[in-house]
RNA sequence: GCGCCCGUAGCUCAGUUGGAUAGAGUACCUGGCUUCGAACCAGGUGGUCGGGAGUUCGAAUCUCUCCGGGCGCGCCA
């Protein structure tokens, strides 16, 4: 409807313009926007105030011209110039009905649309080091970017969803070494945990593990361990400390038996992570290591062409990227002078790796953190002769977490956190998943876990469900009362009240709403448009009787139901919520 | 200090990319179940859109400036 109107302005502008001599540029991007209050029509142009200056003519008066050319269809029941110069355009009564059988027709595809044309694109999300558990903080990532890949694939692009696994790197060794002290202390040897390791319990789980299957094969006495290690903190350097301890495992185990410590590590907290993020309805079509790219030389390779097109340079014994060249404000060292590349370095063999695999447009879903890493991700592809404008960040802010009053802390490597399967456990499935895509992504977010345990059944989600749960309901009764309903010929005509009338509007805006959260990458508009669709119906519901004798009013009035259940429960399962038919 | 994000009702947040009288939820007050599910509905109280200046027919939205908060600024990942 909202493209008939636009393209009856566009043809009363063109007219205008031929007609009348009026220097008015065509390309204007003619809004028409549905408007809030039914004294002001169904929908609304603000075109004439727009072109009133370059038309020379006051806005009231243009907007009459353009009026006056309007050719008269039949699902436009008036048209008025109001306010200060706005075009309000009343739909017939009859004018949504096509919207009701659509949706009958179409169900579950209502909504889809081929808009992105089979456009490769991946999103990248969560990809947290598996060095501990998912925790709330990562889940708004997970259920972000999740929702945002279901919406993109829905209006049609070619999606693919990926984890970047780091699976390389010092919080790796950190992660390997933690464990096998932990072990240690499994086969009796004492020793001080050190303060920079990773102390949740699942890594004591991991050191049992490795106990069992490997007997003592990793025990090393307390002297060993220590040998050299500078003190730990208080009082000492907890990096070095750690440092000297990661240095110590490599060589008293030997990079094999290391390798078996560090992996099994690895190997249980993706799987863990895997685990979790299915159970959280977040499914990936590739698991992509870190570690891949350093067996296959395409770190060296990208630093070789970095290096053939004169991008880096020696300094201080490292090499450094001159990406200043580019927009960032540093240059960043990509191999350093111990002869180890570094992890922007494998980023960037990892981002080109990305556009080899033509994929035509790339998003990276980070927390909100990581913004200063943007512009050195960006400026080494185009570098490398890359249009960098194929890779769009989008940043995810923090939820705060608030228990008793109080915020508390994120820690990994303390173990001190909340983890995604609790907080799911806790308060459910569908009512963390809505709850972090119900706001924009990059807004801060409190989080409130006593509200959230004690008092779910406030969560918005519910009068979602609710809504559609009603519906089920409704329709139920009539089977049991053996009432027919007759649903894809029912007399549309018969929903007539204003309820009814604003209920099949707001059905036909679906579409492009959801086009517009895929486009905006922002799930959230999604979530508003439903609540306003379960509001309208809620509102309708109390007024009014579905279960009537009247045959033809029932029959119009349980199909208008069905397709409203049928939009919250298409709308529901793109941000993996389910649709009840009771609860 | 420099850079990015943010500031809207007591609280948590929307606001269709510059439109008409700034909206929901929650909290508080009033009313609605003998009738399709009250996890709901109808109504009410509540605002200097952080402050100020500017741009124009028109600003919560754009520009500048100040105030306040978050996050970055490593040869860590």
């Amino acid at each position: 409807m909202k493209q008939i109107i636009h393209d009856l302005i566009e043809q009363s502008l063109a007219g205008l313009q031929q007609a009348e001599q009026l220097p008015i540029d065509l390309n204007t991007n003619i809004q028409v926007t549905p408007s809030k209050d039914r004294s002001q029509g169904d929908f609304a142009s603000n075109i004439a105030m727009k072109l009133a200056k370059q038309a020379g003519k006051p806005p009231r008066e243009l907007a009459n011209l353009i009026v006056e050319r309007i050719t008269a269809i039949g699902a436009i029941d008036k048209i008025e110039v109001a306010g200060p110069g706005f075009i309000n355009f009343y739909l017939a009564s009859d004018a949504g009905h096509s919207v009701i059988r659509d949706i009958l027709q179409q169900g579950e595809a209502y909504g889809r649309s081929d808009f992105g044309k089979g456009q490769k694109v991946q999103v990248e999300f969560v990809s947290a080091n598996p060095t501990g558990p998912l925790h709330v903080g990562h889940g708004r990532g997970a259920a972000y970017g999740a929702t945002l890949a279901a919406i993109l694939s829905y209006v049609g692009f070619d999606v693919q969803c990926e984890y970047y696994v780091n699976d390389a790197g010092r919080q790796m060794d950190i992660l390997g070494t933690s464990t096998w002290l932990r072990y240690l202390e499994l086969c009796g040897i004492e020793i001080a945990f050190p303060s920079n390791g990773y102390q949740g319990d699942y890594v004591w789980d991991i050191a049992a593990t490795l106990h069992r299957q490997y007997g003592d094969r990793f025990q090393r006495n307390n002297d060993q361990v220590m040998r050299d290690v500078h003190a730990d903190a208080p009082g000492g350097d907890k990096e070095k400390h750690i440092d000297d301890l990661i240095a110590n495992a490599r060589a008293l185990l030997g990079e094999a038996d290391y390798r078996i410590v560090f992996d099994e590590a690895l190997d249980t907290l993706v799987d863990v992570i895997r685990k979790d993020l299915h159970a959280f309805g977040v499914d990936y079509d590739n698991w992509f290591s870190e570690r891949s790219l350093g067996n296959n030389d395409a770190i060296d390779n990208v630093i070789q062409r970095l290096s053939d097109n004169g991008h880096v340079y020696q300094k201080d014994g490292a090499l450094w990227f001159r990406s200043t060249d580019f927009g960032d404000e540093k240059d960043r060292v990509v191999k350093r002078d111990n002869g180890l590349t570094t992890y922007f370095a494998s980023d960037i063999a990892y981002h080109v790796d990305k556009f080899e695999r033509g994929f035509e447009h790339v998003i990276n879903v980070w927390g909100a953190d990581h913004h200063g890493y943007i512009a050195r991700v960006k400026a080494s592809l185009t570098a490398l002769g890359y249009n960098a404008d194929r890779l769009e960040i989008q940043l995810v802010q923090f939820a705060n977490l608030f228990e008793n009053g109080a915020r508390l802390s994120m820690s990994t490597r303390s173990g001190e956190f909340v983890t995604l399967r609790q907080l799911r456990e806790d308060v459910g499935q569908d009512a963390a998943r809505f709850f972090y895509v119900m706001r924009k992504s990059d807004q801060h977010m409190d989080f409130d876990l006593d509200l959230a345990r004690d008092r779910s059944s406030d969560n918005p989600v519910y009068y979602l469900q609710y809504a559609h749960a009603r519906i089920c309901s409704v329709k139920r009764q009539c089977e049991e009362k053996g009432l027919k309903l007759s649903l894809q010929d029912a007399n549309l005509n018969r929903l007539e009240n204003s309820h009814e009338l604003q209920l099949i509007k707001q059905l036909g805006l679906y579409p492009e709403r959801v086009q517009s959260a895929a486009l905006r990458r922002e799930p959230h508009i999604v979530v508003n448009y439903l609540r306003d669709l379960a509001n309208q119906f809620h509102s309708w519901y109390n007024a009014h009787q579905f279960i009537v004798d009247d045959v033809e009013l029932r029959d119009a009035r349980a199909a208008l139901a069905t397709v409203v259940g049928q939009v919250l429960h298409n709308g529901l399962n793109l941000m993996g919520v389910s649709a009840p038919d009771k609860m």
